[in-house]
DNA sequence: GTCAGGGCTGACCGATCGGTCAGCTACGGT
DNA sequence: ACCGTAGCTGACCGATCGGTCAGCCCTGAC
């Protein structure tokens, strides 16, 4: 039921946002009572804490990661590392990048945005300079968008694509 | 006081959402009633469509002229005049890519995604195939992200970059 | 047989939503 | 001096929101 329930949730939410999903919405998609939901869940925000958790802790794990990696090294993990969570969370990047901003007051996805700031770090090759700063946001805004967007190409394709996409978005061209 | 209306409603709906800004949020943004937001507008809906009437009609303009060229030579222009609406309407960008899909039943806004759709063809060099499709995407993605993020780049700066970088990821190197 | 408790529900609650309405105020035309 | 009307407002409305609660049903342990 609770599976059933977190299924049905994540594509309303993706489908209408998170303010545009009613718990009656749910409980009427996962073939249940409203009541039902809030006894397995604490509350509408505990159902999204609980879909984006994984996302959120995989995003924080590549940050890690890619840490430790220098300037040019990192680029390269950074790029297929995050075209791959993507893919893997589609629906959820779908959600985040959506209703994100005023959600920030929840300690689980509060790490979202710092998880992205040092992604972009990493994509800009460590680089303080605008130009790169401004190269990094477009690789996210372009990998996210594509990715939860309905465009129908088969997924080994897409993500080739995306990879290539994003390397000479960067100035990198495919090695 | 429309003006004083519009412009506050366009800030709050870039920053919460439409359906995260209630009326009572406008009105006291704009220091006046909720009834007075209901006496120049005929509701909610028609304040969102006033705001994104000039991007849309922009953006259909856009596709307008860019039908009229072929293939390759319809590329350029595309990605130029996609980024030069994309700055000057960036707060409504963001406002359309955050929750537009629930939106579509109203008739100014319904004509979007086709103008989107074209804009892509365009970008795409009228070219079908997968590849080419994600490419477009990415670009459309890439931008409308960056525009609506707030990085810190002087204009100029922004605009070459984001030009560079669009022409890259479709494998135009900048001529 | 019976009892305890997890899973679930209908009925209900206060808050807030978008929207309506009668009426107040200020002001320009005559 | 009078009036029409544009601009604006407080009070109010029904609908819907997220959330609570007492209690029902079912099953497994003893």
């Amino acid at each position: 039921m609770r599976r059933q329930i977190l299924d049905r949730a994540l594509r309303l939410f993706a489908e209408h946002g998170f303010k545009g999903t009613s718990l009656h919405d749910i409980a009427v998609e996962a073939r249940c009572s409203k009541a039902s939901l809030l006894y397995h869940f604490a509350g509408k925000d505990a159902i999204l804490a609980e879909l984006l958790t994984p996302p959120a802790e995989s995003l924080t794990a590549l940050s890690g990661e890619l840490a430790v990696l220098d300037g040019d090294r990192a680029v390269e993990p950074a790029v297929t590392g995050f075209i791959g969570l993507a893919l893997r969370f589609h629906l959820e990047v779908k959600i985040i990048f959506a209703e994100l901003p005023d959600m920030l007051n929840h300690p689980v996805l509060a790490v979202i945005p710092q998880a992205v700031d040092q992604l972009a770090d990493a994509l800009a090759g460590r680089s303080q300079e605008p130009r790169a700063r401004v190269r990094a946001q477009m690789v996210i805004g372009g990998v996210a968008v594509t990715v939860a967007s309905d465009v129908e190409v088969e997924p080994d394709t897409m993500r080739t694509e995306l990879v290539q996409g994003a390397l000479r978005t960067l100035g990198r061209p495919t090695s």
